[in-house]
DNA sequence: GAGTTCAATGTGAGCGCTAACAAATACGTG
DNA sequence: CACGTATTTGTTAGCGCTCACATTGAACTC
């Protein structure tokens, strides 16, 4: 007894046993509108019998479109990248595409651009690159030939596509919160240099100061880890003065907090905080931390649209337009901010 | 002045523009070791000079490996996931390999299978399947033909592999430090239904109780959000005698941990909480967590390693042997636990 | 110097699919 | 019923690469 041939069954083996030409399976699974339909019952009825399953590697080869989307993102750990990724997923396979993910473990424009051209070797129709700081930025300065992509956070650029959070507004929110509640001024934890959203987030802050002719205290320089807050929050328990501290990220104002309790200061009766994320844990903090809400899963969707568009346009031979997203955030007061008695 | 052809190089190109044969150029780039240095070096000029880039797609179409493997994940936001995944990925990079992620939104078996499914007409060489739910674990049953697979938590079964994290040892481990410092029992917020880690969890945690001879409360159901752990930590706070809660991860222990502040219940000189996952903002809880700590990051790392030695095997005609890989928790204590008074 | 071996290169076929065109069949209509 | 016009199906080529094999030439051996 000879061992059949144990290979998987291909269009040709779907046609013999339908009884049809290769090209009209292939109508069947395209869903091709010129087929009768006894035909494509029996063409279906083939393909249940042999267990058949098309190779979209052939596809892809001749199409010239893998229908797959590249994502370059860094740390995916955290909550914003992993947020964000999982709304671009979502939204990729909505559409019918599939996401490969590069995540950098350390960001440099030349990591950025090894995991491009990687991802473009694979064959990817485009790629969203989820890598907010300015060196990361600059990988997106010459992309490989005629490759669509959108960035997250990324640059000021006006020839590559944006889906972005407003930062500076965000910050503001903040600010201008703990000033209504009668602040004098109010102290910052940024995030480490060289971010994108650190520069946002200082800006808004800066300027909601001078805005109302306050004085702007000099930033506590964090990382984004609660460590970082936690350091932060003792230096700033040992000052005088300090009654609201705005953190550009809740993981650190988590830190702040805890350096807060340790040194027995109250929040929010002695020194109100502010977050940044509204990660679901914050409404947990002690106390519930009072922060601004980015909306990560409306900014993947719109850069899945935007890379769609891009990505249609490209294949209609039309001029590229570079479109700019700005995602609102909104303000969530919750328990850790007062009045100033 | 007529337009070039505006298209991509290919390897033909390049053997024309290096006065070699087009497989010269293939073995250049495939570290062939029977190319003369100045042949290679000649090949190796003419690719930078036309920025030609290799086809994966057609070489995949042709080799029968698309060098990507795919994922499938539950909600890659959450921590556990997500770090996983990370593992998985760098890992998967590290061996040269790409990633495809299915994330989904609900789990169930049609589900896991429509994602396996997808993944291999992607012509992913495998598949790591995150989506520790039972009934996810039945779309394990039978894969489509010869897909090498493995599976994060997933099922007992012998016929697939299997890297996990002892989650009865976990359980036991912070029971008996409970039951240590003197509690007469420890109370118990498990996670949903249908998981394998709330199966885990529950069974280490009862069986602690057993072993020493302690009464066996009846364990409140939460899903792993904060929120769930917050009306436990409610209940628990108005029952009479709990002295030590083992939440089922970390979020919930948060939850806990604040609704019992709101109570005034004082942690831990009245009750003390443990958790199960370390995430990084645990430790500048108030208190900070004493917790259960997972490696996610080996957890992925042994997922590819498990699954590249059955591709392997695969492709050398050997009958598959099934791994089974547990890795060990580890304990970590901090302020939320104290001795009974 | 003929025979053998091995390294370096080239040639042809074909992976599984879709695009473009060609052929066959069905459907009206005067 | 012959004719044009859709509709349905089949045929051929080729996407860009690797594999198996053929060929060349240099390097040894006796």
């Amino acid at each position: 007894m000879t061992t059949p041939k144990r290979r998987l069954p291909v269009m040709a083996d779907v046609a013999k046993e339908a009884g049809v030409s290769h090209q009209t399976v292939s109508r069947v699974l395209n869903d091709h509108p010129n087929v009768r339909a006894d035909t494509r019952a029996r063409v279906e009825a083939a393909i249940t019998r042999l267990g058949y399953r098309r190779n979209l590697v052939a596809r892809a080869l001749v199409t010239k479109r893998s229908r797959t989307l590249g994502v370059v993102s860094f740390d995916t750990t955290l909550y914003g990248p992993a947020s964000t990724i999982y709304g671009i997923e979502q939204a990729a396979r909505t559409a019918g595409y599939f996401v490969s993910i590069v995540s950098l473990k350390t960001i440099d424009a030349d990591n950025v651009r090894a995991a491009i051209d990687y991802l473009a070797e694979q064959g990817v129709d485009g790629v969203v690159v989820v890598a907010p700081q300015r060196s990361a930025a600059m990988a997106l300065e010459n992309l490989p030939a005629g490759l669509p992509a959108v960035a997250v956070e990324g640059t000021h650029r006006a020839d590559v596509s944006i889906v972005c959070i407003d930062q500076m507004e965000g910050a503001k929110l903040a600010t201008r919160h703990l000033l209504d509640q009668g602040h004098e001024t109010v102290w910052h934890v940024s995030g480490p240099h060289d971010w994108m959203e650190t520069e946002g987030r200082l800006e808004g802050w800066r300027a909601a100061l001078e805005e109302a002719g306050r004085p702007v205290p000099e930033p506590l320089a964090g990382d984004w880890s609660p460590r970082a807050g936690y350091e932060a929050g003792k230096s700033l328990a040992a000052m005088d003065g300090v009654t609201a501290v705005f953190a550009a990220n809740d993981q650190m104002a988590l830190g702040v907090l805890r350096a807060l309790s340790e040194k027995g200061v109250r929040v929010p009766q002695q020194i109100s905080v502010v977050g940044f994320d509204d990660i679901p844990e914050s409404e947990f903090f002690s106390p519930p931390l009072t922060t601004v809400r980015q909306d990560f899963d409306v900014v993947g969707r719109h850069c899945i649209e935007v890379l769609l568009r891009q990505i249609d346009l490209q294949l209609n031979g039309g001029a590229s337009a570079y479109e700019r997203l700005v995602v609102r955030p909104s303000f969530v007061v919750r328990s850790s901010t007062a009045r100033v008695r």
